[in-house]
DNA sequence: TGCGCATGTTACTAACGGTAACGGAAGTCT
DNA sequence: AGACTTCCGTTACCGTTAGTAACATGCGCA
């Protein structure tokens, strides 16, 4: 067997992937996460059964078009996370990465967040359970965990505290940044200060109303 | 018209909306959110055209269900949030009832998490954006915002911040809690400290690491 | 020429959400 | 009593979806 041959083929078959991983692109886009497999097909300008042949099934599909994305928006969260400054503006830096992301492709977002539909079922423990969050939340709070664990001083169980708070942080800056999106009540900048006061203890600081219930 | 006859009819219809609702309550809890009407139906001892009757389509009967949960926990939260201690234990005693509840019952959880799944489309627009998150996570952010706004002194413009603080609280505990859940990596009462401590401030408070990188 | 193999198609199944059309059982009005 | 409305319930259907089976075609290679 001809293995440059063999290579020619497989290379060919991968720019037909991502030929057909750009289509998904447009039509997802333009559809929202609902954009059905017929209409996906069509845009690629083939039929069904190849989109199944190299993807498996619409799970596959919709994994390997969120892991583009995915490894995209973490590559500049990373670099947010690793620039030279203070940790206040580090976490300035990457909460703004994270927002200015998200404002400016939305769909891209929208896409990211629906959960993953299904993956595998196993219908003997019913349906799977703490599994809500999209992968891109789990694949988020893991590095900024790593990143909190192996940089910040945390004495006994800092390990476990980072994880915790690495998967907190990020659901902060996800359910602000979605809430912020539907209803823009302030511009960027200041949701970002917003959010990096508290997470720097401002609502454990201050005092309580005078005129009201204490909190 | 017999006024009491009216009445009459409409009290026996509530009660087979309850009877409906508790049968598809079943299902949902044992099939989870992609439960399908058919199955319902046939839970309840009926045929689908009579669920679509009584609630409109499968948006309207999911709403209807997610009410009764959320109205539940929302009960719960404001209770923790309202108990007569200082601020540190009010805020451990919600992220407890919160994690308590979704440890509890975690595939109710997993069904008032899921999104709207559509309400309604306006094919004009694309697909909306920015509204990813459940329902219940939007009523508990405002919620939040609604006390920390009234009880905490927080100076100029302490109307926004409190509401990115209550929409931004809500998303920790939320993605901590569903990590937490599906990995099960402390007990409760550690998470629920852990997350404390970060709203406290620690993170910010805590020194570099002397054997690595700043952070 | 014939074999293997990847690529493409058409045509199908099963399930879903949702709806139209019909049937019977009550009570109500004349 | 008999016609009229109003629910409650059914069966049978529609359009769309994910996914698949079966068949056709073009290519390198012995």
């Amino acid at each position: 067997m001809d293995t440059t041959h063999r290579t020619e083929q497989q290379r060919a078959a991968e720019q037909r992937r991502r030929e057909l991983l750009e289509a998904a692109d447009r039509v997802v886009l333009r559809d929202g996460p609902r954009a059905s497999m017929n209409t996906i097909a069509a845009e690629a300008g083939i039929t069904k059964p190849i989109l199944y042949r190299h993807f498996g099934d619409k799970g596959g599909l919709y994994r390997a078009l969120a892991k583009r994305h995915t490894d995209a928006l973490l590559g500049a969260l990373r670099a947010a996370l690793d620039a030279p400054a203070d940790r206040r503006r580090r976490v300035e830096a990457t909460l703004d990465t994270y927002l200015a992301a998200i404002e400016a492709r939305p769909q891209v977002y929208r896409f990211l967040m629906h959960p993953a539909e299904d993956a595998g079922q196993q219908p003997e423990h019913g349906f799977d359970v703490g599994r809500h969050s999209a992968p891109l939340l789990r694949r988020m709070g893991e590095e900024l965990a790593e990143v909190i664990a192996e940089r910040v001083d945390l004495g006994e169980g800092g390990e476990a505290l980072a994880r915790v708070w690495g998967h907190g942080i990020v659901g902060m800056m996800h359910a602000a940044g979605d809430w912020w999106l539907g209803e823009r009540p302030c511009g960027r900048a200041a949701l970002v200060s917003a959010l990096a006061d508290l997470l720097w203890g401002r609502l454990a600081e201050a005092d309580d109303r005078a005129d009201g219930p204490r909190f």
